[in-house]
DNA sequence: ACATCTATGTTTAGGCT
DNA sequence: GAGCCTAAACATAGATG
């Protein structure tokens, strides 16, 4: 809306018949509020409900943007706890604790810890680089970071994920079969029973106690899953 | 200056003498980005600097209009540090620690490690989830383990790995249509040209100098690539 | 890499439901 | 509270120095 009445307007001839209104009909509804706590309760919980959500997107928009990896914890007045992070809040944390910890120590710092952290450091650039690449795995699978690649890398992209797709779908299959044959087996078995039970029913059929059979709806019990993601280890959890 | 403009404009008198132009003499300085990584290297620092300030900002006066206590830890994607907190970042952490290890996840540093405050342990321990979570997804894709699953778990993943292929497909199939359509231009123009020295050969025949074109050959130099996989920063390298 | 500018796009104060 | 609306305030993409 706004783009409609910000452009300019020109009068390309002007008598002095015509006459240019500037309208500012409406009251003004807001005014700049200073940085500093909100006196009234209810407005301060509005507002904080409201920012929160915005500095929460604003933190996953620049993680995501800027390849950042990001930590937020956020305590209300009233003690409830919000967080996010872009990976995993443990990492970060402790990531931070460890580049911060020297700052910490004003006297000089020992070998020992000197050694420490030298490998501190390694680990947690391994461990950086490693989340990094399953990210980045993930944009790709995900067709996000797919741009940047010429023609030679997204063939051999496309051959790799075809690769493991018909290798998914093979098990797949396999699976599918094995469980339809062994479904088979169970309905042949049931059927045979079931025969000779009908058998044994006419035989004493005096009593009229007619067996039905009732189709065990339960054979497949095992495909039922929790949290697949979980189980499978994915990288896509998150 | 917008306030000037955004207010509306009634012409009180017309003669249809008037005219009103709408100019938009202007060309588009912003369009609505998409919250995906950005491409562009320096476009991407650009960003990140100046979102960053963005949050930080953000944070601060979310803390201070409605008495939050916010810890932020951002790393940058070269992995520089900047945090901010309301009080104590320590005991930020502390806090949340406390109230979110209930829902600690399987894949997690255990209890035991933090109580430890181990920080070198718990990183270690991360790392080791970390590439372990690569490589099982390595091996599902190659196959290797996908035996445990059932139908359930397939199916999921079978889904999945269609959709990246598809993603991949389409990039590809983009880049392929666009790169062709670049030769033909560029063929076009090399004919026109071609055929324009044709003529001036023609007229200054009387040399006898023949000019023949050179059609140049690495006008795709840039889809050359040294090691696919070390650019694409895929686990399967190892 | 940083500062500045400007024209947007986005957030949010204040009001209402 | 949570959601919706509007217009003012604010953030920032893209360009430039």
């Amino acid at each position: 809306m706004a783009s409609g009445v910000d452009s300019f307007y020109f009068l390309s001839l002007g008598f002095s018949l015509l006459q240019v209104v500037k309208c500012d009909c409406m009251k003004m509804v807001r005014q700049k509020i200073q940085i500093k706590k909100i006196d009234n309760l209810t407005a301060r919980q509005v507002t904080f409900s409201k920012r929160r959500r915005g500095v929460f997107k604003k933190a996953q928009e620049l993680s995501t943007l800027c390849d950042a990896e990001i930590a937020l914890i956020v305590f209300s007045a009233t003690g409830k706890l919000f967080h996010y992070s872009s990976s995993s809040m443990m990492q970060l944390i402790e990531r931070h604790r460890g580049l911060s910890e020297n700052s910490d120590k004003l006297g000089q710092p020992s070998l020992q810890l000197l050694k420490e952290n030298n490998s501190y450091a390694m680990l947690s650039k391994m461990l950086v680089d490693k989340t990094r690449e399953l990210r980045n795995f993930n944009r790709q699978l995900m067709g996000e970071e797919l741009q940047g690649l010429d023609m030679d890398e997204l063939i051999k992209l496309e051959k790799m994920v075809d690769g493991g797709l018909n290798h998914v779908v093979e098990a797949k299959n396999d699976k599918c079969l094995k469980e339809i044959s062994l479904l088979k087996k169970k309905e042949s078995k049931l059927m045979e029973e079931n025969a000779k039970l009908k058998k044994q029913a006419e035989k004493s059929e005096g009593t009229g106690n007619g067996i039905e059979q009732s189709n065990s709806s339960d054979c497949t019990s095992n495909s039922r899953g929790s949290d697949t993601s979980l189980r499978l280890g994915l990288p896509f959890a998150n």
